[in-house]
DNA sequence: CTAAACCTTCCCCTTCAGGAGAAGGTCAAG
DNA sequence: CTTGACCTTCTCCTGAAGGGGAAGGTTTAG
């Protein structure tokens, strides 16, 4: 199978394709006589693996990681479930701060109903983000 | 005052404050006779609400749209409160999408604890993110 | 036979917020 | 006078995940 073919299989741009080989996401395929890439079903599944990975969350690199454990005959398995472990941390990391930051664009939304534009001066550019309490 | 003190009074880098100028948040300033930046308290203020609008999240380029409306005379207020009102739609979106992440990773974690490396092939690269269920 | 659709490599561009280093000028203290 | 700390401009680099176009070769259908 040709190299558009096998992208539309993964639902993927061809270019992204020629991207993952480069990164060393996917194996150098076979070519035809003309020099066309020439994909297998095995290149379908790795391709579909990378998808489901960044669909987890996990970044090329990550992925490149486990791949590599797999071509060198590693049962990527332990490694895999280590990764997700770290990235769900991370996860509930991120949502932490993000939901600080939501508390506090709450505020300064409620602020900025209350302050009245001609009090604004030039001094602080906008007196709705002039910081009354110090930063954590 | 110098670059050094006015990045040290704001808690940047001077190469930090450099940047800004570059990209039109603090306006050129003065200049010593050997050609030293030399910066009034009017800077410091421009420099500490940059960081407090960076701390609620908007961009650089979001603050240069404030700081372009104070330097032509408008009061800004309006314009920030809709950044901030915009802005915070993307964050509760933002943390709505990493909620279904991370029961997408728990998920994965969970199924990584029940299977068994040995049943792991080479077909999908590692079982533990073979996805049974259709893309959202 | 020709035109469309596909493929190849090569190299630069994007966003975001700076960071790094080079090569050189200046200022303050000992 | 010299050393060290500071300043100047210039240009390139980072990471993430590709996107875009150029210039050319191949294949397939009509």
């Amino acid at each position: 199978m040709r190299i558009g073919e096998l992208a539309e299989h993964a639902g993927v741009h061809p270019r992204t394709v020629r991207f993952y080989e480069r990164l060393g996401l996917l194996r150098e395929p076979a070519r035809t006589s003309s020099g066309y890439r020439d994909y297998d079903d095995a290149a379908l599944n790795r391709l579909t693996f990378i998808r489901n990975a960044q669909a987890a969350g996990l970044t090329l690199n990550e992925i490149g990681g486990i791949t590599q454990l797999r071509d060198e005959g590693t049962t990527p398995c332990a490694h895999v479930a280590e990764l997700l472990d770290t990235k769900l941390h991370h996860v509930r990391h991120t949502i932490k701060q993000l939901r600080t930051l939501e508390n506090e664009l709450v505020a300064l939304v409620d602020r900025s109903r209350t302050l009245d534009p001609a009090d604004c001066s030039d001094n602080d550019t906008c007196h709705i983000l002039t910081r009354r309490d110090p930063r954590p």
